[in-house]
DNA sequence: GTGATAATGAGAAAGATTATCATTTGCAAT
DNA sequence: ATTGCAAATGATAATCTTTCTCATTATCAC
């Protein structure tokens, strides 16, 4: 038996916040994200999600990741290479954006709040109220500008 | 007959100047893109280029786009819905972004030099060379603040 | 605990893209 | 213009990711 108030994982909290039935599938694939801080795949989560509970199905894991985006739990993203990632929804601080580097393919969050603010008002200006901001930029590394050698 | 230097789609010559082989089909779809101010996608591509050449195969269609894409002619975007789509890559002149409607789905391109400069400012910071921005916004048009009706 | 309802598992199916391979074509040299 | 060869093409099979199906199982309100 496990107590009432049992402590879920924080996305598991937001599942059941959202009115989700919190079935032990879910349970799992909240716990995994939570304790994920990089950009998983499906195929990714599930493997991450059969450590804790083998049973699961890869069918879920696909059923759940996409729930949890329609109730902005998670948030999809492309960065290339044919396949969806995840990571959790920013909450009430600013969006952050992703520097992918050209050669290794490496992701790198960053903030900046002056673009947030430039974006928010370009797109007021076009008429809009600004969703969701899907922004990575590609950049190569540069050499160290040594003294010409 | 043609004359040895007859007027091909801007594309055609870029293709040409790249040292990739001009084939009729890449001819052909190279107009199709030159002609095109919208964002294809793969099947739309195909289906504009067989009004040109009826012989034309989708097969070809997907390798040219790709072959394209690898020589900077082509950028590939993705706004959602499954599908790869296409636009003729920038020249020298900044990049361009999108908006997309977040109800109608429909893609708004814009440009802004002062978010051109911000985002090369902060990538060069992160020690990088900005290679390609990818940036969509996702907005929903704002209901006009009529005086309370 | 019970029951209605929704979620799950396993695999089939769908959709988009890439690979295969025999045939055709572009293009450079003749 | 013709020839030869490497590369491109067409048609379709194969692959890869994601969604759907449906019988079984689990959740949650009572």
């Amino acid at each position: 038996m496990k107590e009432p108030n049992s402590p879920d994982s924080p996305l598991a909290d937001l599942c059941r916040q959202r009115g989700l039935k919190l079935t032990g599938q879910r349970r799992t694939i909240a716990f995994v994200l939570s304790d994920s801080d990089d950009h998983p795949d499906v195929e990714e989560l599930y493997r991450r999600a059969v450590e804790v509970d083998p049973r699961i199905s890869i069918a879920t894991v696909y059923r759940t990741v996409r729930l949890f985006e329609e109730n902005g739990i998670l948030q999809r993203r492309d960065f290339g290479g044919g396949r969806a990632r995840y990571e959790v929804a920013d909450g009430d601080h600013g969006d952050h954006y992703h520097l992918i580097d050209a050669d290794t393919g490496k992701v790198i969050e960053f903030e900046n709040t002056e673009l947030d603010s430039l974006l928010e008002g370009i797109v007021r200006q076009m008429g809009y109220d600004l969703v969701t901001t899907r922004l990575s930029v590609v950049g190569r590394r540069k050499a160290k500008p040594r003294s010409r050698g």
